[in-house]
DNA sequence: CACCATGATTGCAACAGTTACACCGGACCG
DNA sequence: CGGTCCGGTGTAACTGTTGCAATCATGGTG
């Protein structure tokens, strides 16, 4: 475990033999610093636990990090609903938030602890995405604090909140079989993180307890989005024996799937079930609203930050390793089983074209990235 | 307009006479400053434009500002997509992002300069959020380097880069109108700001060009989101003279309604034609997907954060006062206007709705990842 | 009136980190 | 051999901040 941070460059300095403005110039990446004396600057900098101040002031910035370029378009609501509650829970104790992507300038043989005292955060949210997990298990290693979200990790030193759908994805698919269907299909992301094993875990045990076969055919993984839900319900429909319903564990997903159903004109939840997953509200938006497993992001951040910020404060000591239960919510796409599942048939006698095609004028060239 | 920046603490402690403990405490809202004595260090520091280093060194700080608690979930992925784009544009001068809100911990009696130094930003992105637009202006006065995004001002001194959906409006209504469509119904948000001031006034231009008298009883203010949907196309169909079309100039509010639609047994197009509008991928979220005029959220990130950066490093000068032209997307929700337009009654006859619907094509998709 | 306690302001000085500039030493080349 | 260049380092001067002491006004009390 490092020191508290109370070392300054010219005490790093007069242990090194060398002057501070050699340290500085390490400490920040400088050219003109000959590599073995920046390896050895860095060494005891990391040994020590040496963190910079303003004058005499530590700073209070929190960094929400990201393995590569954040926060794009397609991740949805979540990232808000996050980005929401950390900020609710740094304004307890007034710190501020930077968004951080590892990928763009950190250098590489810079330890995560140096690239982050270097970018003056006292502390981090890591928020994994897919399977980067390694990135807060190497941030915790190095002893930095940090909380991951969303995420966890087998390593006890990795501190997370994160939620476990375990019992509710049970439910889920409990709820179904209480309906009455047996043949129930499941949509998994193409990669599996800690969430999407829990929610197979639930699916596994659910039919297991009411000695319901598992059928590895009916585990369609796709990529989450909506064209794979798009293709997860072609797969149900051309398959031998056709599922009735459907546990979808990606909101984006689901809608995609339910959107589907509308394009081939099989009824939800007459001819089929589903239950899907959300983050926000996206079960609000399609039709029918989908029954799903909720999981609070919003909650997620502000608990993240506000254990972070305490724990930098001496508030709080120790770890923090939270599983959160998620929420069932019912809403209109589940009911009883239908006596013959809905077929590839149905759907291809349905689709002959005859609908009105809309002009698709010559649209305007999209903006590209100029310079202004 | 300030100076270059380049004054010290001690300096300005030298011209008023006072010692640089008490300049420092003054500049930071430590209590135990009097108030004559923080105000005479306030006003000259910023009449001399100081800004604040570490060490030797000006922060590279930039500042996305949002009036109050920033990005909620109900802004839905415009603000992601903004993000997306900052963060590109300010990879290339290697500025760091904060995220700020000015309600949180300005004080009273600091003016925005004064927030924004002791914050440790050089410049500031605003996002103001409805008719907060005074915030922008304020800014601007106070001569600090900022830029507002997604919003305009009539103010010289305000830098902006909005989106100019007027043309598209017009464009969007004028394909109504091509259609058949003669009585169109406008949906707008409670509050006017200058985007949605663009949409009435593109479609006052449509009508006014076609000799279609305006229907001010067509004109339906709702609040943005789902429900403000469901609640214009109730009054849509409560109409003495329904419409046959209605332009929705907000993505929740387009998914509300078309929702709605799904919900009362309403065929759209073939009974209600609908134009929306989109600041991502909603529009392929619905069913049907729904025509929209779209503007490029990321876009504007990214031009407003790279411009601002560049301003500062000196290769940019003058201001930026730009309107991107939106795009308008056409997809499947519009269509030639019904003989007879929909009615509460047929809403009603139709709330056991028999829901199996023709088939449509499934148009294809740009593949898609998300969080989670 | 003298005197002390109290609290609000302020300054001194020691601290934090950074960078311009000079210096040194070795490599390279004419 | 001497000049030139360049990588690497130190000196010193510069940022801003804060702990502690000093100062000052004020008011209550003997």
């Amino acid at each position: 475990m490092p020191g508290n941070g109370s070392i300054s460059v010219r005490q790093l300095a007069s242990k090194l033999g060398i002057s501070t403005a050699t340290v500085s110039r390490a400490l920040n990446n400088h050219p003109s610093v000959a590599p073995q004396t920046r390896a050895r600057v860095l060494e005891l900098a990391d040994a020590t636990g040496y963190m910079p101040r303003v004058g005499q002031r530590f700073s209070t910035n929190i960094g929400l990090v990201y393995p590569s370029h954040p926060v794009t378009p397609e991740f949805g609501s979540f990232e808000n609903a996050l980005l929401s509650g950390i900020m609710r829970g740094l304004a307890e104790h007034r710190y501020d938030l930077s968004l951080i992507e590892v990928d763009r300038d950190r250098a590489d043989d810079e330890s995560y602890t140096q690239f982050f005292r270097r970018k003056g955060v006292r502390g981090v949210i890591v928020r994994t995405i897919g399977p980067d997990a390694r990135l807060a298990e190497a941030i915790a290693d190095e002893g930095f604090p940090s909380i991951t979200v969303a995420d966890r990790s087998d390593q006890a030193n990795v501190n997370f909140i994160c939620s476990d759908s375990t019992r509710d994805s049970q439910r889920a698919v409990d709820h179904l079989i209480q309906l009455g269907h047996r043949r129930i299909a499941l949509v998994v992301h193409t990669v599996l993180d800690s969430d999407h094993l829990d929610r197979i875990d639930g699916y596994n045990r659910a039919l297991d307890l009411h000695g319901i076969n598992r059928d590895e055919s009916l585990v369609l993984r796709q990529p989450a989005g909506m064209e794979g839900g798009r293709l997860a319900l072609a797969q149900m429909l051309a398959h031998d024996e056709p599922p009735t319903a459907v546990f979808c564990t990606n909101p984006l997903t689901t809608v995609g799937l339910l959107h589907s159903c509308l394009e081939q004109g099989i009824v939800v939840p007459e001819q089929l079930s589903v239950i899907g997953f959300d983050d926000s509200d996206t079960r609000y938006h399609t039709f029918p609203r989908y029954t799903s497993v909720c999981q609070d992001a919003v909650q997620f951040g502000y608990e993240a930050s506000r254990w972070l910020t305490r724990s930098l404060e001496g508030i709080e000591g120790g770890s923090l390793r939270v599983h959160r239960p998620t929420n069932l919510s019912f809403n209109q796409s589940t009911g009883p089983a239908p006596a013959q599942p809905v077929r590839v048939a149905a759907a291809t006698r349905a689709s002959r074209p005859d609908r009105i095609r809309e002009p698709r004028p010559a649209a305007a060239e999209p903006e590209r990235f100029t310079g202004v």
